[in-house]
DNA sequence: AACCCCATGATCAAGATCCTCATGATCGAA
DNA sequence: TTCGATCATGAGGATCTTGATCATGGGGTT
């Protein structure tokens, strides 16, 4: 569940989005008042989504104040298009502008940009217990320590990383340092050996067109 | 100085782009053919820009790609404003996306805005781009000197010049003064006691039918 | 449903490439 | 000359690539 702080003075066009990124498993908490909104625990949300026109206090000023007490990503939501509102936006902190009219589909692959940006290699992402574990070079299945070719830890790694999701044959290969772009012949010996030093071949499964996938 | 790698198949375009932002200490290198781009060491830039429009591959993979394989953090610059377009470059990596035509201060403002963000939260480290400086005839490798032969000093000049790149055996020894052109064998040891002296094996890769790549 | 056909995946073996150690050859300096 | 540093060479082992061959799964036809 991502928690969205939003500032922005229409009704309306917050209700639209709210509902819209409920859908995503976003929680937007909107404040008419941006005084309101500087305190309700901006520590409590992942990003700020923030009305530059707002009634008894410039937007902007919010702006700075969020990115420097909070270092909270922000976006801006604007219907003002000016130049130098953008340029004025960033300087003080900000990380988007978005200007009104927006297709709500846009909003949400920005937050998601983002957030993927700022949360790269944050807290692991609450793995289920997992009887896999990478530890620097090496990966442990069951507690025993593998002895891996590099090729053979690249792919496991990767697979490991997103387990229980498939992953193409391609991004296998091309996140490879060591196994070169054009063969894909070679990922199957590679799968092969992983699957032997496992004991147990069913735990990579083979997605037939797509690629493999570890459960 | 901020290095920026873009991708844009405009010369005209490129030029004025390059020249707006070098005012702000920012060094543009730009290529109008995309594969070109990808393998001229995308570990040596900051950030990259990249046109959709591309002649011979679509930009959208080149975004996948430099995504994945490199984490750059990647500006869209695209004539092309459909909103499917805006989200397929999200979806595959993008950080932001600013639809033709803008004005370079909004480019400006936005490259600041990501690599600020990429340099406090974002957990990579924020490495250096390069920790080898060579001053004439020594190499430092995070500052501190090496203890180099003069077949080592030649060989390893030529990865650190060409960083990411990966050169060919035969450059390597033919640009040598000390070895012998005859024997490809020599490479293979002083590639060896190079990485021990460096400490770390993986920064110097080998490239299977070609040669070696630093990185 | 039963059948065939073809694309894809699995496995094996051979060849090529690469890594490292050990040893011999070469060159310059003391 | 003698010694030390460096480069060359070869061997052995590990790893990656490639082709051959067999197994599997899905789609289309009857």
């Amino acid at each position: 569940m991502i928690k969205i702080l939003m500032i922005e003075d229409d009704p309306e066009f917050a209700e639209l989005l709210t509902e819209y990124l409920a859908q995503f498993d976003m929680q937007v908490t909107n404040f008419e008042d941006p005084f309101l909104g500087l305190s309700a625990g901006v520590y409590n949300y992942d990003l700020m989504i923030l009305d530059l026109t707002l009634p008894g206090m410039d937007g902007l000023e919010v702006c700075e104040e969020a990115a420097r007490k909070y270092d909270i990503p922000i976006i801006i939501s604007s219907a003002r298009s000016d130049i130098n509102d953008k340029l004025a936006s960033f300087e003080l902190g900000a990380d988007d502008y978005l200007p009104k009219p927006y297709d709500p589909k846009e909003l949400h692959a920005r937050i998601l940009s983002l957030l993927r940006r700022r949360s790269r290699g944050d807290s692991a992402p609450q793995t289920p217990r997992s009887d896999f574990e990478i530890q620097g070079e090496t990966i442990y299945f069951k507690g025993e320590a593998l002895h891996l070719t590099p090729a053979e830890f690249e792919i496991l790694s990767q697979l490991v990383h997103s387990q229980g999701i498939a992953i193409s044959r391609e991004q296998l290969i091309n996140a490879s340092t060591v196994m070169s772009d054009s063969s894909q012949k070679s990922l199957d010996v590679i799968i092969s050996k992983i699957r032997a030093k496992l004991g147990d071949p069913k735990r990579i499964q083979a997605v037939r067109g797509i690629g493999y996938k570890l459960v």
